[in-house]
RNA sequence: GGUCCCAUCGUCUAGUGGUUAGGACGCCGGCCUCUCACGCCGGAAACCGGAGUUCAAAUCUCCGUGGGACUACCA
């Protein structure tokens, strides 16, 4: 007995990574990958190991691999090992990598993996439209696989400079994906790769698979759009004789069109949901709604519920279309969640960018309690801010309607009077102003809504009613009057 | 065009041979003696098509159809 127990002692620790390009801010495609890789660690006890693939410098910018860490962060999605936090697999950008890189292009250039090319990318380009225009599948011809030793010193000769392909063998490559099961390519329809470009950089399968070993991982998880890749990685483990890892293959976010999600489709980037006023723990948890569920049901969750149902069994095989309806609607629920000084937190530098942070902080947190109800994002607090500032308080196009309407001013002046007999009551201005104009419900309410606060929704009124104070009241309802009402 | 992947309400999904096909977002109606938001109640809304297997198919098989990804000296 124990025999399950000793297989899983005895298994190797589970060590993922994320690997992003730093070509641009963290889409949100990416960062559900990185979020299931982190679900993934944590599930297993494993490692979770944050890799930059800098590779190709015409297109990498150190200012976006520092804005992906700090979006990582902000996401909760802290790794064990990268390149800020070191570790024993260093370095972790493939930028310092390169000498690892020349190592192993000897070793397939010795086991006669791989073959120098030579030709230009005008030839590229010749051979793949004279390819097209007989409608056959655009493919490396792989012509420089057969040239001789002559023919090629002849090239160097010439001074060009070799890419280094990969010659594909026949056959076929098959491998069981976690998510997907079987999946097959085969060689033929590969065509030979680039493993390493003619400036000495590797491309990106060869640095995956060279970084992707020697960093010990176990599991490779990642968008279906890598499902290609991964044949011909497979290719390359086989080459160098290494224990390829379990490749899982999730399906990729949508846009409403069903075609990849991208930036047509409007926000993409974790930072625009960021600067949006979308809560990192709303994101997370529909990143992991999305194209699957959490089980029973049960669709709000913190990242410890997550965490509890998450199954690389429990993701989806079919794109799923990113719905922003419903990510605020679960921002708005875990806003609710937030107790009071979490939110004020959270609010602090959307009320810093609206103008306002500078005065009485009990002020402050009144507004915030009011309204706190009605915020289904954290941007719209500095319209609420400007709401209760006397100063820069307007009537909006529908308040001026409403309050341009039959019997509309009539409340209005009433509750001037209302507010100087009774003050801070509310309950008692709003009988005396029932009493006077003899209006209910709507026709009582909707006048006073749009006097006091300019706008014909908002938070319930007497709340509205207590924040902003007797003083403020009678400074809005002469505003209105137009100055009738000054006191 | 080629290769690979996928297919339940508009959207995200539950469902692993027998269910009135469930839930969520959104939408519509109602309630909560103002609105919005929240909450609650109710409603409209789906198994891509065709064969086959089976007593029985959303579930299994095949063929269509549709959608997507990939098809760079980008990653």
């Amino acid at each position: 007995m124990g025999n399950g127990h000793d297989m899983a002692a005895r298994r190797k620790r589970v060590r993922v990574r994320f690997a992003p390009s730093p070509t641009g801010d963290l889409h949100v495609g990416n960062a559900r990958t990185a979020l299931f890789n982190w679900l993934f660690a944590r599930r297993e006890g494993g490692d979770f190991i944050l890799r930059i693939e800098d590779t190709d410098a015409s297109r990498t910018d150190r200012v976006y691999e520092a804005n992906i860490v700090e979006d990582l962060r902000w996401l909760g999605l802290t790794w064990d090992e990268g390149p800020d936090v070191g570790g024993d697999f260093g370095p972790y950008r493939q930028s310092g990598r390169l000498a690892l890189y020349g190592e192993h292009l000897e070793r397939l250039i010795a086991k006669g993996s791989v073959y120098p090319c030579y030709c230009s990318d005008e030839e590229l380009e010749a051979e793949r439209l004279a390819q097209v225009a007989r409608r056959e599948p655009p493919r490396y011809s792989g012509r420089c696989r057969l040239l001789s030793a002559g023919e090629r010193a002849r090239r160097e000769g010439e001074g060009r400079r070799p890419a280094w392909r990969f010659a594909v063998p026949p056959g076929t490559v098959s491998f069981r994906d976690v998510i997907r099961g079987n999946v097959t390519f085969e060689g033929r329809d590969l065509g030979d790769f680039i493993v390493v470009r003619s400036n000495g950089i590797p491309a990106y399968n060869f640095a995956c698979v060279v970084d992707d070993h020697l960093m010990g991982m176990t599991h490779v998880i990642r968008g279906e759009d890598h499902l290609s890749n991964t044949a011909l990685q497979l290719l390359l483990y086989r080459s160098f004789g290494w224990q390829p890892p379990r490749f899982a293959h999730h399906a990729l976010i949508l846009g409403k069109d069903r075609a990849k999600f991208g930036k047509r489709h409007g926000s993409v980037s974790v930072r625009e949901f960021r600067e949006r006023g979308i809560l990192p723990e709303a994101l997370v948890n529909y990143l992991a709604l999305l194209g699957a569920s959490l089980g029973g049901g049960r669709e709000v969750a913190g990242i410890d519920g997550i965490l509890a149902s998450f199954s690389l069994n429990r993701a989806g095989k079919s794109g799923a279309v990113f719905d922003e309806e419903k990510l605020a609607w679960l921002n708005a629920h875990h806003l609710r969640l937030l107790d009071p000084e979490g939110l004020r937190s959270r609010l602090d530098p959307f009320i810093r960018k609206a103008g306002y942070g500078g005065e009485e902080e009990g002020r402050l947190q009144a507004v915030i309690a009011a309204v706190r109800d009605n915020l289904t994002d954290l941007w719209q607090i500095g319209d609420y801010l400007v709401m209760f500032d006397d100063g820069r308080f307007r009537l909006d196009e529908e308040a001026a309607a409403v309050l341009g309407r039959e019997g509309s001013r009539e409340v209005v002046a009433a509750l001037g009077e209302a507010v100087d007999r009774h003050g801070a009551s509310f309950g008692a201005v709003m009988a005396y102003v029932e009493e006077k104009t003899s209006r209910r419900g709507r026709d009582l309410f909707l006048p006073v809504r749009a006097a006091l606060t300019g706008r014909v929704r908002g938070p319930e009124l007497e709340r509205v009613f207590d924040v902003l104070g007797p003083e403020s009241v009678k400074k809005r309802v002469a505003k209105v009057l137009g100055g009738v009402a000054r006191t």
